[in-house]
DNA sequence: TCATAACCGAGACGGTACGTCTCGTCTTGGG
DNA sequence: CCCAAGACGAGACGTACCGTCTCGGTTATGA
């Protein structure tokens, strides 16, 4: 049984650890992960050049040589299987190191982050928040194998600099892991212009400094 | 991020009042008001009902006793529709007073906001953010009608708090408007689960003291 | 009261002089010739360019530089319009001369009338007719305005031979009449080949052959 | 008039039995016989009811409970589909007999067709004429299906007849049947009253007696 | 000499149908 | 039992025209 396809009782790591390949132990023959790659890889593509809302399962059927059976086999709709290619694509974890300073990893993190999005990534990244607007499993989907892996990393740091003494005792880190990342999604989504350099920088600073631990001096 | 991002050569009036209605009034038939006020509740009905994704123009048309090609003379696709439909529904501006104190004043606006938004409004928002990713003329309508109109004042109300004394010196009001703005907007599209109380009070705890003036005790 | 829109009650001279300037005696402005010629150059124009099925009134009234509800105002359909059309592109009656014989006039004639379907005119009439099947008022007015002439002036003919001899005494003038048409005719309408002039050649000679007087010899 | 106009490289297999069936059979599913059927049923009844140029393509899927789609991909068009509803309900060859008399067969044949084109069946005729007129795969259709078959069987007895001493030698039997049909069908297309018996006869007597072979006695 | 009435262009309107596209399901024959 | 191919019923798409209906403006009497 496929990932997207079950609404519930799917356990955390079936949700994290793509379940696409274990196989159903019943008789008969076993799923086709060639079709399987190549419808994914057809939606990303098709994705990437005519957007979300003009694609097509006929086309991606098409595309990979496939059967429109086959891809309503093992996705229950569009928005499925479009935020699962999209993931395929965006998937690796950018590293937060730990150089010893909190404050020096955050912001080596939210420059890289920062300049993924301005990529071609942050198209995808766009598209795949709108999906989750519509669609309740994308949006689960989404928030379980995109956001929170991130935010999780962030805010073991954000943790660590707080121990360290370096960021104020008493802070909560999800909201400071809000002040961080949603000003760059803000911009992302809805910002007319692309975000510069010295806004991110402006923007590090002012969060970063209202968060340090207040100067012995 | 400018605010007035002139992305062309079309005037802001133009922008403001819909280019729909400029049109030569020497010659022929004059827009029917009815029909076109009937089309904008129809949809906005029907989002409210099936949902964007399930929306069609032909049902549109159909509910709103009106023909296909009325919607196509002065709308260009679903999504601007749709996006005009649901600023009528929204497009109240919660005004924003003076009290004499900035922070106050802007503890008052973003909570009214947050309560909006908890609302049946945050669907409305969280939808026309979704269109606004997929079609530019729609993100255009959403960036003028919608956002700018609320971060001009919010940003008023800054520059009134460092005029005063109240905030530093050296404020970049774009960036202090997106660290009050984005949080919320960000819980709203990907938030597991809603907002709290208490997570707003923190988060205006948090951006309102970074801002504070030093206290000159 | 233009002709083509009332449906009976009208007088046969009214059929063949075209009504269309016998205006009400009521005050007010008076119909618009120019509008009413371009109107019929515009259709005919498209009837050649286009053909009927693909006409359009919007196109007619587009071409003539008019407003649609001046066609309606004077033509009761497509058909009627199409009609008037091609009988003003049509209408010039190819003269039969009265040589003394007969039988040469009638040769001359029917090879002159083939001539003329072989040319533009024959797709003319072919589409002329093939109104006339799914259209009363068009079908009769075929019938009367071209059908008719064409027909008597033959007849005429045919009798003058019967009178003076050279045709038996007792032939039907109709019957006559339609052997030398309807064949041309029927190839017109549905010969997959052209007509040649042997052929039209043997046609004569059959018929005429036939109604012949016999040889007093 | 050739009998076989080969206007291309067609083979005469192909176009009297449809290309439509001559597809690969090897994969897909195959064609659904059952909405063939209901498509070409419900299409001479709305012809029958409505005629041809209220007829809709979307009436037709309708009332045939199938979808447009499947309408367009077996007939390229109205024309095309109408004619061949109009053919399968026309189809039945009347057989022409070989009594041993040629005269007798033909005046039995004609007689035969001129009753058939009074009745219900003469309707359907001249519709298909006039698609014939705006529609070359009609007329080509029309002239295969249709027309051929009869002008064929026809040529037959008279060529019978010229072999037998009945007619004269050296007649072009090709003319003679066009003798013989087109006043029919003139009549019937154009005609303004029905044809009546007498003219019938007198047709017959004129043209079987011109062709009669010189009395030797 | 004007008021009246009908005409005219333009073009928006409620509709119908077009021909195309995609959906999600179903039938084939072959692995 | 899976798979590709692709036909199928369904129905929305965006376009083209239909025939009707305002509009503002233009003629041409006839009071």
């Amino acid at each position: 049984m496929p990932l997207l396809s079950s609404t519930s009782s799917i356990s955390l790591l079936e949700r994290i650890i793509p379940a696409t390949f274990i196989s159903d132990p019943a008789t008969g023959r076993r799923r086709n992960a060639v079709s399987h790659d190549a419808i994914l890889e057809a939606t990303h593509g098709m994705l990437d050049e005519i957007g979300f809302d003009k694609l097509s399962l006929e086309g991606v059927a098409a595309r990979a040589g496939v059967g429109k059976a086959t891809i309503y086999r093992w996705w229950s709709n569009k928005s499925a299987l479009a935020m699962e290619a999209l993931l395929h694509a965006v998937e690796a974890l950018p590293g937060i190191g730990d150089s010893g300073s909190a404050r020096g990893d955050i912001e080596v993190y939210v420059t890289r982050l920062w300049q993924a999005l301005r990529g071609g990534k942050g198209r995808l990244v766009r598209q795949m928040i709108a999906l989750a607007q519509f669609d309740a499993d994308s949006r689960r989907i989404f928030h379980d194998r995109y956001l929170m892996p991130r935010r999780l990393a962030l805010i073991a740091v954000v943790r660590r600099g707080v121990e360290r003494g370096e960021f104020r005792a008493g802070l909560d880190p999800d909201l400071v892991c809000e002040l961080l990342y949603a000003p760059l999604m803000h911009r992302l989504l809805l910002g007319s212009a692309g975000i510069d350099e010295h806004q991110v920088r402006a923007h590090l600073d002012l969060v970063l400094g209202s968060i340090a631990a207040a100067d012995p001096a």
